[in-house]
DNA sequence: ACTACCAGTAGAGGGAAACT
DNA sequence: AGTTTCCCTCTACTGGTAGT
């Protein structure tokens, strides 16, 4: 929008000053409109990103005595102080670089040099063939890596659904403070809107719109997998759901609308998320003041929800963005397909929704275990018709169309094995279940004479 | 012909220091 | 106790192409 101002303002200039403008229909920008158009394109981490690497690099051919302009160098010098840069290069503190840092090094150098030498040649090193000598050092240099150190991820874990629960039950976390309600809405919009670690910092009220039907609707402009531009001009945004409180539930849109009604008048402040008043401002009824909730706020908040809710991490890398962590590793448990969940997390891969759904070490060791087969019971006999019939069967019936079935089960002994799924489910990933809710089945005797070509269809949903 | 993989970019998260 | 600004390090996401 910004840019389209700018652009009118200074053809309403021109036309004034400049009688050449003269096609109505045109614009014809000034160097500084081109300029602010380029320069709309960048995106500042990215920038920041190629900055500080060039920055280290620089320092680098300081301390090694390379005293040329970098401008100044030809390929093959170039080539040859890139090489000793990625050998040479530490961490403050002399430490070893992780691998994926000096991946992400490599391209912002990539792109530093791209910059510097733009006006009077192309140098591109990303091109393996022309540059092979510091392709080839580079990978020996990861390669080295890789064998002398740890370098697993630490990836953000996820909170289990009797956590959310706690959380959402705790003293502190309820609606009767200014600091209990930032947590609780912070929580539910994290958590419903599946939002990054760092969404909420540039969350703007106008985002956030109530619908008629009391949902909410809560609409992000342009998101890291939906960047726009050029590549992607379809782009419209991330628009997420909330939708209307039920009674006998919890109560997100009356939180969020409560959060709302209690900025100050005529609040000039765009972001949603405001800085906590001091407290005898907050005991005039004055709980929030008209600037921003600070990053600090923002960058501890789950983990001050945890403490303050007294959850056990046991370890676990509990940080802003495991609620995005947690809402799909949820869905997974629950069966929703990756398809649903790309549509609300708004990832356009795979991979980006399964980099959620690796597995804990206990997990895997569970999973694994599950290959060993258990020995033959004489008692077990009874039951073996019983596995048998599921065991070449890895989906869940209860998620699937069982009319496609080839294999005849007898409906008691499907809603038998169904009611065993649930408490699996329920005791392996301890999903609460208030038992009082499930249907009570009881299908004794079902005769079936003749029946060649009768299908029995039983559709059970226990977690509405 | 097709897709798994990885190159390249956009983020998250943590810390220090100075300030309110 | 919270905020701002800067720096550093590493994770997460997409899309094009290398490889089967």
């Amino acid at each position: 929008m910004k840019t389209k101002e700018t652009l009118s303002t200074s053809s309403n200039n021109s036309t004034k000053t400049n009688k050449l403008t003269t096609y109505e229909r045109f614009v014809i920008p000034t160097n500084k409109d081109l300029q602010a158009i380029q320069a709309y394109s960048r995106v500042a981490n990215t920038d920041d990103s190629t900055k500080t690497w060039m920055n280290l690099f620089n320092s680098y051919r300081e301390a090694a005595n390379f005293t040329n302009p970098l401008e100044l160098l030809d390929d093959t010098t170039l080539q040859e102080q890139l090489c000793q840069f990625f050998c040479g290069v530490r961490k403050s503190g002399k430490k070893e670089y992780a691998p994926s840092s000096l991946h992400v090094g490599f391209a912002a150098i990539a792109r530093g040099l791209s910059d510097i030498f733009y006006p009077n040649r192309i140098i591109n090193i990303h091109d393996k063939h022309k540059w092979k000598r510091l392709h080839e050092i580079f990978d020996g240099r990861i390669k080295q890596i890789q064998d002398n150190q740890d370098t697993s991820c630490k990836k953000t874990d996820a909170l289990e659904m009797c956590e959310i629960k706690t959380i959402l039950d705790s003293p502190n976390i309820q609606t009767d403070t200014p600091k209990g309600l930032t947590y609780r809405v912070w929580f539910w919009l994290t958590l419903l809107c599946n939002l990054r670690g760092g969404d909420p910092k540039r969350l703007k009220n106008s985002w956030i719109v109530l619908n008629e039907d009391h949902s909410i609707e809560v609409n992000i402009p342009r998101e890291k997998n939906n960047a726009g531009g050029a590549k992607n001009p379809y782009n419209s945004g991330q628009h997420n759901y909330i939708p209307p409180d039920l009674p006998n539930n919890y109560s997100p849109v009356a939180d969020i609308l409560l959060y709302q009604s209690k900025r100050p008048k005529n609040c000039k402040t765009s972001e949603f998320f405001l800085k906590i008043n001091t407290p005898r401002e907050i005991y005039h009824g004055n709980w929030f003041s008209d600037l921003k909730l600070g990053k600090n706020s923002h960058d501890n908040m789950l983990k001050n929800i945890v403490a303050d809710c007294k959850i056990d991490a046991n370890g676990r890398n509990l940080v802003n963005h495991s609620m995005r962590s947690t809402g799909i590793s949820l869905w997974m448990l629950l069966g929703i397909s990756h398809a649903e969940q790309m549509d609300i997390t708004g990832h356009r891969t795979l991979a980006g929704i399964s980099a959620y759904s690796t597995s804990t070490a206990q997990q895997r060791k569970k999973n694994v275990s599950l290959l060993i087969p258990q020995k033959r019971n004489a008692d077990d006999l009874n039951e073996e018709c019983l596995t048998k019939n599921f065991s070449n069967k890895k989906q869940n019936p209860l998620r699937e169309n069982t009319s496609g079935n080839q294999g005849f089960i007898p409906a008691s002994q499907l809603l038998r094995y169904d009611q065993l799924e649930i408490q699996s489910l329920e005791q392996d990933h301890k999903i609460p279940q208030d038992s009082s809710k499930l249907p009570i089945i009881n299908i004794e005797n079902i005769n079936i004479q003749n029946c060649n070509n009768v299908k029995v269809e039983v559709i059970v949903k226990p977690f509405e």
